[in-house]
RNA sequence: GCACCCGUAGCUCAGCUGGAUAGAGCGCCGCCCUCCGAAGGCGGAGGCCAGAGGUUCGAAUCCUCUCGGGUGCGCCA
């Protein structure tokens, strides 16, 4: 085997990481250095060692922080323990050279033969390379990753994009990191606005049925979208609703209303490749099996003496010149960290949609899910620490909440901006945008940016085929692997990589500089992924993927003056194969990424 | 007024939850195709990380304040 002794990757690791193999290493080496002792041991700050990529490659392949860290609590000097920890780890065969630089770190370069078995790995392991590094060394909670829950009044709009796109990569990075993870939408189907809905599809109703209808009053949806629905009705029920009194077909009208609407978001969604794994009504909460869950949420809190009667204090901004002093019952949320309490019930008694909003996470966390998850817009912002406090609250801190909160996206067209208005009818669609420019290229880009930046979408830019658009620029990658991979095919070579694997000294022939750092660059791929996860940051393996198809370009660029440098070479067959190996590589990381994404990986690009 | 987010190259943005000389794309300047996909690559110029204090071996990153931009602010959903 290319790994040899310490090499194995920790217990219970399903992947191999470099990072974790050589921070174990280092520990070790502190021990054996006689820098730790059984009882100092447990006072050092451990956690805080680590072992990274160098910022600079030049500095070598791996660096640990060791030697700094453990200066102040051991009273001694970095380079000291620098000194005495380099001294064991230089014994250590697959280490090349440990360097002692700048203020204490220690540099380690490995050698060749190293990052070959690493590729040996990478190749033996497969699409699953990476997969479930989290879960691996640690027991993860039950997820649940809701995102969208877009009122259902009408066909989703731009701005319901970036978070459908976010909320699904999210839940694929959590999965592929090992998380167990539920993807959710939450309808709300309970409120006022669904009624509006069902008023203004009953005048589609009676549109259908031959009336004259007349432009659709203030405070009505006018959209087209409702005709079909006005047409359903009438070829379901005839003229039966249209003698009946309003709270008679309310009802039903406004339960097909929803199911259309929630057809139209569901095809919106499946056009951008997202499907959630639960559809959560709201309404549902109070009229369904479990009796009034709502009910039973606010009893929950006033169990925990959470609930009262008060009143709160006009809050400050101007939109508070009608305001009146009056008693609401309330939660106290600001024994949770929210600004201020926050009401239950509406003056009529009847639930806010806060109250709504506890008793579905309350449910959720019911069903276990002790690590939860929401995806909203920038404008829900004020909304996060309150529901916090009542996951926190509900679930005495069992469970967990995090909020992603998606920046505004403006659209432009070759650099000019899009206006967007309601009423001027200049209304962008979701399924305008993937009508337009593909999935691949709305969710990439939705992708390429840190979810609390805004972010900017030039359908121009999103199309080109070039550099400046990174979806194509790594897409472009993994066509050229492909490519490559077909030349080796015309050439007749013969990859086998369980054979290149066994080989007495496996991928020996690759021992170009750019060859080792794309082995290098792939092999944080496990590192790349947890802190994605971690961090709910998806964004990362965009740019990482970017990064290794920066690295994949230019090395395939030096063929061109360097034919000796090209993958394929008809007279090097042994080392021809290797190169294909690791472009198959090359190739499979760009995949999994890809698939995180929910991004295609083509094999062409003509 | 308060809360949250943001402020990094001319522009658009990364910066691995405190590490070394702060990076990439665009734009600008100069190069590389009888060659595995030039739909690509290489090099150059370009920075007081908004500002001021603080924390420490070490700060773009953490804390405080100031300035500037965005979002939101009693029963809507």
């Amino acid at each position: 085997m290319p790994m040899s002794g310490t090499a194995t990757p920790m217990p219970g690791t399903s992947t191999y990481d470099v990072f974790h193999d050589f921070r174990a290493r280092v520990l070790a080496a502190l021990e054996s250095a006689g820098v730790l002792t059984d009882d100092a041991a447990a006072d050092l700050p451990l956690n805080a060692i680590t072992v990274e990529p160098p910022r600079d490659a030049s500095h070598g392949d791996l660096a640990t922080n060791a030697a700094m860290v453990l200066a102040k609590p051991l009273k001694s000097n970095p380079r000291a323990i620098a000194e005495k920890l380099a001294e064991v780890l230089n014994s250590d065969a697959e280490i090349e050279s440990v360097d002692i630089a700048g203020p204490g770190f220690i540099n380690l370069r490995l050698v060749p033969t190293f990052w070959r078995g690493v590729l040996a790995r990478i190749l033996e392991e497969g699409t699953a390379f990476g997969k479930g590094v989290l879960g691996a060394t640690e027991v993860l909670p039950k997820t649940n990753v809701e995102y969208v829950s877009a009122n259902p009044t009408g066909p989703m709009h731009v701005g319901h994009c970036r978070g459908a796109v976010v909320g699904d990569a999210l839940a694929r990075l959590l999965s592929a990191a090992g998380y167990p993870v539920t993807t959710e939408y939450y309808i709300n189907d309970a409120g006022g606005q669904v009624d509006t809905l069902a008023r203004s599809a009953f005048l589609r109703y009676r549109e259908a049925l031959g009336e004259e209808i007349g432009p659709i009053p203030q405070g009505l949806y006018p959209g087209d979208y409702l005709v079909p629905v006005g047409k359903a009705l009438a070829a379901d029920h005839g003229e039966t609703l249209r003698n009946q009194t309003e709270d008679e077909w309310l009802p039903i009208v406004r339960r097909a209303s929803i199911d259309a609407m929630m057809q139209l978001i569901r095809a919106d969604l499946a056009s951008l490749n997202v499907d959630q794994d639960v559809f959560f009504s709201e309404a549902s909460l109070q009229t369904g099996e479990g009796g009034d869950r709502v009910a039973q949420a606010i009893q929950s809190l006033r169990d925990r003496e959470l609930v009262y009667v008060g009143h709160l204090e006009k809050p400050k901004g101007e939109t508070a010149d009608d305001w009146e002093e009056r008693e609401q019952t309330l939660f106290r949320s600001s024994q949770f960290g929210d600004d201020t309490d926050r009401a239950l019930l509406k003056s009529d008694g009847s639930y806010t949609y806060f109250a709504s909003d506890i008793a579905y996470h309350y449910d959720k966390y019911l069903r276990g899910f002790t690590n939860q998850v929401n995806v909203f817009g920038a404008d829900h912002g004020g909304y996060v620490k309150r529901m916090k406090a009542a996951v926190t609250a509900m679930s005495d801190g069992e469970a967990t909440l995090d909020i992603r909160l998606c920046q505004l996206v403006k659209l432009f067209r070759a650099g000019e901006p899009i206006t967007m208005s309601k009423r001027s009818g200049t209304f962008v669609t979701l399924r305008e945008v993937v009508d337009e420019v593909g999935p691949d290229a709305v969710r990439f880009m939705m992708l390429y940016r840190k979810n609390d930046a805004p972010l900017d979408f030039d359908f121009q830019k999103v199309t080109e085929q070039s550099r400046d658009n990174p979806v194509f620029y790594v897409q472009y990658a993994h066509a050229r692997c492909a490519s490559i991979s077909r030349m080796a095919m015309a050439e007749k070579l013969d990859v086998d990589l369980a054979a290149l694997r066994a080989a007495p000294a496996p991928f020996e022939g690759l021992t170009d500089a750019g060859e080792l750092a794309l082995i290098r660059l792939m092999a944080s791929w496990p590192r790349i992924l947890s802190a994605s996860a971690r961090q709910l940051e998806p964004h990362r393996i965009a740019f990482y993927l970017h990064d290794v198809a920066s690295a994949f370009h230019a090395h395939w660029n030096r063929g061109k003056d360097e034919p000796n440098l090209r993958f394929v070479n008809a007279d090097e067959r042994q080392l021809s194969e290797e190169r294909v190996a690791l472009v198959g590589a090359v190739a499979q990381i760009l995949q999994i990424g890809l698939a995180i994404l929910g991004v295609e990986a083509p094999d062409e690009m003509r």
